[in-house]
DNA sequence: CAGGATCCTTTACGATACTG
DNA sequence: CAGTATCGTAAAGGATCCTG
């Protein structure tokens, strides 16, 4: 049961604000959402191909968003034996729990960009 | 219809991944969320009531942020004519799309947390 | 190939003080 | 009350080079 905190009669549900703030904090940054919605799609992709695959990031970003996601359990991080190295990135089934909110996201992406080419229109 | 592009036999939707950057840099920022989610509870809202409901923040970056939110056109602002003037912020219709994205979105950091508490008790 | 180290720029954010 | 102006800091992000 949600803790409510009345303000000027406006009941306002902390528990659902901290909620926010926590699915942000672990998700914060330019490229996390990309990094996920790009592991939802190709199942098991290589540095490599994550790096071409997200427009505009570096290694060093990548690299270091991976390794933030990994400590969050979100994503799986395996090393394959091949002759120079080769790493295999995966999402968790934690991190597929992510799929509806990261769906609601390009969604609403999208229909905003229809709504403004709709409004330029008229 | 999504354009897909291929990269080592694996189907990534760009039109996807242009609807995250854009909602992304729609809700850019520490606070857009906290300031929407806040909305969304209480229908109308002055500076202050935001100011004091949204723990953290200050009256810079609430201005800021509520700007950025009404050119979006997902806020909208009402100068009421009171003795010291008085503005009420409101979501718009269009604003209010954003609900099912905000709910994930604390729906999402509600469960993580309960997640954390499970793997500790264990 | 996968990433770490270094350096540098930019932006975000915050505290404080002020104004119509 | 509802902001704006100014200033300062910290964090985020990027370019480049380097290594097992």
């Amino acid at each position: 049961m949600s803790k409510k905190a009345v303000v000027n009669n406006t009941p306002v549900c902390q528990v659902r604000m901290q909620g926010i703030s926590d699915t942000m904090s672990i998700l914060s940054g330019k490229w996390k959402f990309h990094i996920l919605g790009t592991l939802m799609e190709g199942n098991k992709l290589g540095f490599m191909d994550l790096l071409r695959e997200i427009d505009g990031i570096g290694s060093k970003m990548l690299s270091k968003e991976l390794q933030d996601l990994e400590m969050n359990k979100l994503v799986s991080r395996t090393v394959m034996n091949t002759k120079p190295i080769t790493v295999q990135y995966s999402l968790t089934e934690y991190g597929k729990t992510l799929s509806p909110l990261i769906d609601e996201l390009a969604k609403w992406g999208i229909e905003y960009r229809q709504s403004i080419y709709k409004s330029k229109k008229n």
